[in-house]
DNA sequence: ATCCCGAGGG
DNA sequence: CCCTCTGGAT
């Protein structure tokens, strides 16, 4: 059994080499593809910006065929709409995820060379990527300690518990320390023993895909059911 | 606040 | 059938 909490590395490259998906909750997820599971920052960026309003499992499961076409930003930023827009066809929007994608990888190619900036305010400028895109990518690839508050955070915060507040740092702050407290039971305060947000927030994305579902939620299987307010009763 | 505009699940 | 999907731009 893998030990619980996480690792990751923190460095200036390559993806936090491994971060278990395993612990409080937890559980692992046997074959769960996540943005861990990326050659470099490009495909990084890409395969997130696609997963806006879609599901893992749809994104995954094109995502080797578009990088083996167009490899890299310069191929993508050169591709042929039209050819592009067919293999992203299946997952809906028309066109529009195709005609986003090849404008990220011309911005990309124009500001910065086709590579991927560690920086969040170069990230949000690019066409298509916005905080959420920026922080998972600099979290994931660059080794910073983020948790962007995505509708999986969000809907499970909301569920423990959490009423809602309009300032972003403020409420990434309130989820941050009710998750924190919902996954360890710990009372975060002479504890300094600094948590890595990003595998936190892979890990709550996973959680959130296949226990706390928007529709059913999968109480009956998960690990925070006990202290669950919103937990249904089988 | 609304659009994007579609497949698939509950 | 209706809602949801790792948001972003307007």
């Amino acid at each position: 059994m893998t030990t619980p909490g996480t690792t990751a590395t923190h460095g200036d490259r390559g993806p936090a080499d491994v971060i278990e998906v395993d612990d409080r909750l937890g559980r692992t997820y046997p074959g769960a593809r996540t943005e861990l599971d990326h050659r470099d920052a490009f495909e990084l960026l890409v395969a997130t910006v696609l997963s806006a309003q879609t599901t893992d499992v749809r994104v995954n499961s094109l995502t080797p065929e578009l990088f083996s076409r167009w490899p890299d930003a310069a191929a993508l930023a050169g591709a042929d709409e039209e050819q592009v827009t067919a293999l992203l066809r299946p997952l809906g929007m028309g066109g529009t995820r195709a005609a986003r994608i090849i404008g990220l990888a011309q911005g990309l190619l124009r500001d910065h060379s086709g590579q991927v900036p560690d920086d969040q305010e170069a990230l949000e400028a690019l066409p298509g990527v916005g905080r959420k895109t920026a922080y998972v990518v600099r979290g994931t690839w660059f080794g910073h300690s983020l948790l962007a508050v995505d509708t999986h955070v969000a809907r499970l915060s909301r569920r423990l518990g959490w009423t809602g507040s309009k300032d972003p740092v403020k409420v990434e702050t309130d989820v941050v320390a009710l998750v924190e407290q919902a996954a360890t039971g710990s009372h975060g305060k002479g504890g300094s023993e600094e948590i890595d947000l990003t595998a936190l927030h892979l890990r709550l994305i996973l959680h959130g895909r296949r226990v706390c579902l928007a529709r059913a939620p999968q109480c009956g299987t998960c690990v925070l059911a006990d202290i669950c307010p919103s937990a249904e009763v089988a």
